[in-house]
DNA sequence: AGTTAATCGAGACGGTACGTCTAGTCTTATT
DNA sequence: AATAAGACTAGACGTACCGTCTCGATTAACT
């Protein structure tokens, strides 16, 4: 039943190449309205004769290609968005995942937040969404991460758990609950906070992307802190 | 606009007494049907209409006093919920806070959680729902959670930020990843991986929580020297 | 249960003086919001609700008095509206009974015509309604129309029927007809047609009133004749 | 906007053969529900909820095709019931004027005139059913009715009035009067003595219907040879 | 070139729920 | 007792989507 067809391939492994083949045109067309859509829209107020009207798109099309709206968006978000998120390799483990965080951070402060948020909402109620998300969005991530917190206990001298594991959900787990719960803002002086804290208590000097130019932005960071609320 | 009477007093929302005041057996029977409800569906799933039905009640007296299916489900689950975190009072901070956050994640790890996971979820296309969750569930236990961390710092000689609430995302951002990205399971194992790391990185001894009985499974609520916490 | 309360005496004759006597000034109140509502709504359209807003009362003052809407229009129509269609005493019965047609007519070419037409509509389901209506609007003109009839007989020589109604109704019911089919305007031309045609054939001159000035209002009375349709 | 499908062809309506045909089965049980409702219950009382359930239908696809719940009743009472008022054509003018009198006040005594009634009562708050029930209840008729009544002005030596209407009128005004008034009924009794009046008044013999046994009941369709009138 | 088989758009269809409205009934305090 | 205010159950309103289902028209690959 599991028919995510994310393949940038038009027609993948069908049976056997009888009959018309998949329409990529059609695909495309689908997600577009999608993300199109998802600019003044949330996930649960969109309904799929919306993105089949948006589209020009017969509504069966949509149903004989996606399970579920959720998966569609999924998709959507996947092709339409450039990852800017990423992890350098240029740089020392303990610099990299900074860097990463960071720009997590700031990606997840915006529009991608949002989508990312509702993805994860649209998840509670429906198990395959969100073994969907993880296996898209996270995974690919997690591992990377895994990675570099490995290279790092290599390179330096810090206080790691038994399983690696744990301390990434420590770095990482603040931004998601931020997104999701809205105690607090997502913004560069929580970036700051968060990581230099994590990174003293794992006695390492705090990363150089701490210390750049202290953009104020257009938040005095003094008395910004508890705005969370009204999202 | 926002009228989530949850208050245990039958009326005192009307200007005076005028009028038929409100019923508060109907009250009553809206919300246990909720709850009643919330055993078998999802959210989501769960319609105002089947809430009526469920509860023998008109439409119309839910959208009366509810602006939103969520806040009919948030006071529902309030009013018969007995909770089961709560923080013990006889111990020191840090064995408290410990004991906190392993009874916090035996809830989280069922049903209770799953509905908490669903509110939040509701959240993110409803601002005034995550409003009032953080409000209701959130707001309180953080405030605790706040003042035991001050008291800790007092007693002990830990390494804590400059705003202690990071400190309490530190601890607290796990389980709320858990229960919504489902990034693994919200077992004893966590529990007792998670609280005990940070504890080392705080340079502290591992709390007795983590010592006793390894397979308690029933848990024996061997500390029942506490005060009703969150709400 | 018929207790369609018409009369204009404050409290008539209830039981006993016992308790709160009725209000008069809401009945009025009633009566008054009821025609003011009839100038913009049909009947169909305005509810109890919307007469007891307007009036500033509570709906089930009016239940008490009233068995059904229609009912209330009934008194209302009557008491706001001042018989328009008199029946002259001073002319010979011919032509006292043609003034009469000719008034009625132009009454019902507007407002009073479209409320008459409602309340037999209303009353098409609802046999109290019908009955009330023939009492209250139509017998007394009947017995009159036939007194009328009856020294018209004595009077002239005209070719009358064993029951002299059938000549009332070959009088009215044309009008009427035309009231609630809507086949064909009720305006002067069929007025004069109409009248005269019944006139011819019963061997009498045409009356004096369908001599008088030709009024051409707005209309070519030549080619006007088959407008009915809109309304 | 006006789209009451009454064509017997399925769906020509559509510009082009796109998309799903309409389902005939659906539209005829929709109207036999209709038709079988209408039996227990006025017009007024029905509603468009119980026409779905009881057809086994959604409701949009009612609202779909037609516009009122009135319009729905005037399609399903002309489609189930065949007519039983034709207008002989082998008898002389005024023979034949009389038979379908006759036929139409025993027709409008019963079931029908009870539908035909309320289609003239839901008529008075919406235009558009009065329309359609000219169109296809009335026009039809009064057209013939006219051609009767030319041929029996050629024929006969009568007393016409300029424009012929005003003598139809005449005719069938009382009929329709004790329809929708309830003033007096709509019986054999009354049938004889208006038509004998009027053709009195006209100069003519009592026709032959008349004269025939004065206790039919159950109606010997005698005359026969006719051809299906109205519609 | 014709056949075959799946895809596509359009849109009808039976359902279900939406949020609103009104019907009548009832409860309270006030007159 | 009668009133206004307004809560209450019940259920219809007309709309919007759901997911499924015909249609006729395309569109390749396979005869």
């Amino acid at each position: 039943m599991n028919r995510t067809a994310q393949l940038p391939v038009p027609a993948p492994a069908g049976e056997r190449g009888v009959g018309r083949p998949r329409s990529e045109a059609t695909r495309t067309q689908i997600l577009a309205a999608t993300v199109r859509l998802l600019h003044t829209s949330t996930i649960q107020s969109i309904t799929i004769e919306a993105i089949a009207r948006e589209a020009g798109v017969g509504k069966a099309t949509i149903y004989r290609w996606w399970d579920s709206k959720a998966l569609v968006v999924i998709d959507a978000f996947m092709e339409h968005h450039i990852v800017k998120t990423p992890i350098p390799h240029n740089l020392p483990p303990g610099e990299a995942i900074a860097v990463h965080l960071m720009s997590l951070i700031r990606e997840y402060s915006g529009w991608s937040g949002r989508i990312v948020a509702q993805i994860i909402a649209e998840g509670q109620a429906d198990p395959a969404v969100l073994r969907e998300f993880r296996e898209r969005f996270h995974y690919g991530r997690r591992a990377l991460v895994r990675e570099m917190l490995e290279a790092w206990r290599s390179s330096t001298r810090i206080h790691v758990p038994p399983n690696i594991e744990t301390l990434g959900e420590l770095l990482y787990a603040p931004v998601y609950m931020r997104l999701l719960l809205g105690n607090g803002p997502l913004d560069d002086h929580f970036a700051r906070e968060h990581i230099s804290y994590v990174y003293s208590l794992l006695g390492v000097e705090a990363p150089d992307v701490l210390k750049v130019s202290e953009r104020p932005k257009k938040q005095k960071p003094a008395t910004r802190k508890t705005t969370a609320a009204a999202r």
